[in-house]
DNA sequence: AATACAAAAAATCTCGAAAATTTATTGACA
DNA sequence: TGTCAATAAATTTTCGAGATTTTTTGTATT
């Protein structure tokens, strides 16, 4: 009884919801690479690895090849695997990658979507408004509940689209541009009313306007990319 | 050395180009799926894929981790690995998916390719003819060499887009769908000229025709979606 | 000084066995 | 006979140490 407490104490995944080491491991590295705390370029030693989230080379190994194939993390045989390089260019392309996608899916999800699916929206842009009112104080917890509840809105928006690949491919493109927002926009920018782009998407879906929504999100999603480039394009 | 030598020998990866066990295994348990050897839902013990590919558990692990990111093979916490289930709603799910991403790409790769980009393509077309000519014998090395050279034509449509992420997204897409060819349509289908099709939509591109290039080739990814669907649909 | 090679150090990769979990079997009880 | 709990078996998951490879350091030679 006391020695499987103690063990179990101990290799208890600290995740919430994670059954396994290795998801445990796999879903704090992803946070933390999402977050920049392990910033774009760097080497992932499996010492450092190892100290950082207390698992050892075999669990770490499988929880990085799962970032891998979701493209946070690069490796190169037999010399380890690195945090997954950003550039302005990647992000430029992902932009444009992510707007045929998420257009696509969003029109078939308003074609497709019921009453459900409306009331799951309404409730999931009820809740993203909630924690927009009190960000800015920039807590890196409201920052997390932020981008999940952000991330729940925009997953509900596309939700009732029957086309499970294209959700799929959706899911690694969005995950893609989270890093970008979190690493470069830091700070809430006042240029911009995130929150109106929200409603306006929102009320465009509800009223079945295809176009028009699919035309906002994709100005939505265009946003962050113009925002980056300006702070950040090389001067011509 | 001789300790040495017996040890690198049994361990050296069987697969050309794989640098590590991990890679080789990779390689040939995907082979294997795409193969149709290892059927869709079958179970992936380790005990039997320790004897199959002899490697050792965390390496199969991490093998097998990679083909998820692919889809090729799930995984359920705690329960193991199994090959990826198939059906024919998924293979329409994944037909108008990966006519989505791959009509986008070969529109940008038409615009964007040079004479490099031309010369690449009619020899990967001239490679592909050379193979399907021979094709028929059903031998599986010949097929597998077709698969080879017939992604090889596909890819170089492609090549010249400069979207990273679109052709990511295209190389997934197309490798499920290989699978979906392979398992079901085994024999050479009498009722359908695979090799006029490719030859008009190579024509197209040369032509730099970006209209007819990307309906034809929509066409012919639909193609296969049509058979399979005549010989599988339910009985309505 | 620059280059090439050898030895040492550091890092990755791999295995086999132990730990933890799930699944199957047995036996008690109604 | 059917259900439930306890036990046993089967399977997955995890670790840590050893094998392998890469990188760094040191030394000799030109």
């Amino acid at each position: 009884m006391e020695k499987n407490s103690a063990v179990a104490a101990g290799r208890q995944p600290k995740v919430v919801g994670a059954r396994s080491l290795v998801e445990a491991a796999y879903a704090t590295i992803r946070h933390d690479i999402l977050d920049g705390t392990l910033a774009p370029g760097l080497k992932l030693r499996f010492e450092m690895l190892r100290e950082r989230y207390g698992v050892g080379a075999s669990t770490l190994r499988e929880a990085l090849t799962r970032l891998v194939g979701e493209a946070l993390v690069t490796s190169e045989e037999q010399r380890g695997f690195r945090v997954a390089e950003v550039s302005l260019d990647d992000f430029a392309d992902l932009t444009r990658a992510r707007k045929l996608i998420e257009v696509e899916a969003l029109r078939q999800s308003i074609i497709f979507g019921d009453d459900s699916w409306e009331g799951a929206l309404v409730g999931a842009f009820h809740r993203l408004s909630k924690v927009e009112e009190k960000l800015g104080s920039g807590s890196p917890e409201l920052r997390d509940e932020f981008e999940e509840r952000n991330r729940d809105f925009h997953y509900t928006l596309i939700a009732a689209c029957p086309s499970r690949w294209l959700k799929h491919m959706h899911g690694i493109l969005f995950q893609q541009s989270e890093r970008y927002r979190r690493i470069s926009l830091a700070a809430k920018d006042e240029s911009r009313d995130v929150h109106a782009e929200h409603k306006a998407v929102l009320d465009a879906a509800l009223a079945r306007d295809v176009d028009l929504a699919c035309r906002l999100e994709a100005e939505h999603i265009d946003k962050t990319l113009q925002l980056l480039s300006r702070r950040f394009a090389p001067k011509a």
